[in-house]
DNA sequence: TTTTTTAGTGAACAATGTTCTAAAAAAAAA
DNA sequence: TTTTTTTTTAGAACATTGTTCACTAAAAAA
């Protein structure tokens, strides 16, 4: 009899709705703004149901976090495509300029909230698998670089942190309204201009 | 009669103490945690008196902001004891690091939070003149590099925003956790050694 | 048909930022 | 000194938040 199994999806799908409904709300009006009650109105079930799928509004947002970081390795793979591993770091940095901008709600939570790491300490887990598979696919990259001479040989865990430091500095100062303020060039294009600096500062090296 | 000078005195008093109150709970446990209520406890006053002082917490918050750049940019200026702009601009990274680094609620709410920004969207101000100041400080120091061809001449303004990004990103994602929970080495030394190939790169440029 | 398990609800709790009304205190005016 | 006006301060109240708990309805298993 098939009921179990039955049962076991209908609870998958209400779950999937609780996180549908959160990420829309999230990406629509933010993570304070997004109540449980917003969630559980929009899905037609009571604020409580929800706490039977998740332990708290953190773990919501977790989860949402790391679907976003599939999306995001997605977009990475895609920089395969170039033989040369220096054409494939930049392609890197970009795809990841480019995600951000199109989402920085999802950046946002990914990289800067502590929703998601919140959650991570609660459940005792030292380590944040999304962020450290992205991280090591970045320098497997830059080892490749280094490999072919193309980048002076440095230390490989500095060097890596350095570049995706500098691609996530660009990208947040914009996301946190710090350069607008400031009375700079549009966004987008100061974020392109100072990737390109940065990327001819790396091959001449 | 120097009534209504004292008067005027005894109102900032209690504004400064407020200002205190709140800087020291924030400083101990966050801004989500430190309440109005904890606050004025702390003054012993009612919350409804600390209405009277702020428009809301984002103000205190503000203000709050505003004195750590003022200790940021006392800070930075020891930078000045290098004749060459070279080693000035590097001296900089350092101290912008270092205040980071030992102040680390401090900078998230000068650079990472949206507190401050809130309250300066409510103001309708365009102009975030701390961070401005602050950013053109910067610029100055590095045009005085190319002026003297220590780096390739390039677009002031990009390369200004590269160099505040890479230090920003070096330290924000020590801040919010992402580098810890990834199996990095120790924050503090990963920043210095990443820090040193970007002036190194510089330098070479 | 009865028992057990599951899904779902509504009311309630404590805490939050904030506002409003009224009292108390201080200063100014008489 | 007494009265009036102004300023300070407090306390209660409001709406909203995340979250829990005791209970009901429904479905599945026995």
């Amino acid at each position: 009899m098939g009921v179990s199994e039955r049962r076991i999806r209908e609870r998958l799908d209400t779950r999937q709705s609780i996180l549908a409904a959160a990420r829309e709300l999230f990406l629509l009006k933010g993570f304070e703004a997004t109540t449980i009650r917003n969630i559980a109105e929009k899905i037609e079930y009571s604020p409580s149901t929800i706490y039977q799928h998740f332990k708290d509004k953190n773990e919501i947002f977790y989860t949402i976090h790391t679907d976003a970081f599939s999306e995001l390795v997605r977009y990475l793979n895609a920089s395969d495509i170039h033989k040369n591993p220096m054409d494939q770091l930049i392609a890197l940095g970009q795809i990841y300029i480019k995600f951000a901008l199109e989402n920085p709600e999802l950046y946002d939570l990914m990289f800067i909230m502590e929703a998601p790491i919140d959650f991570l300490d609660y459940l005792e887990d030292v380590n944040w698998t999304e962020g450290k598979m992205a991280f090591d696919y970045l320098t497997s990259v830059i080892a490749n670089c280094i490999k072919q001479g193309l980048i002076k040989e440095t230390d490989l865990e500095s060097l890596s942190y350095l570049v995706w430091s500098t691609v996530h500095g660009l990208v947040t100062i914009s996301i946190r309204k710090r350069g607008l303020k400031i009375g700079l060039s549009d966004p987008d294009t100061i974020i392109q201009r100072s990737f390109a600096i940065f990327s001819h500062l790396l091959i001449k090296s």
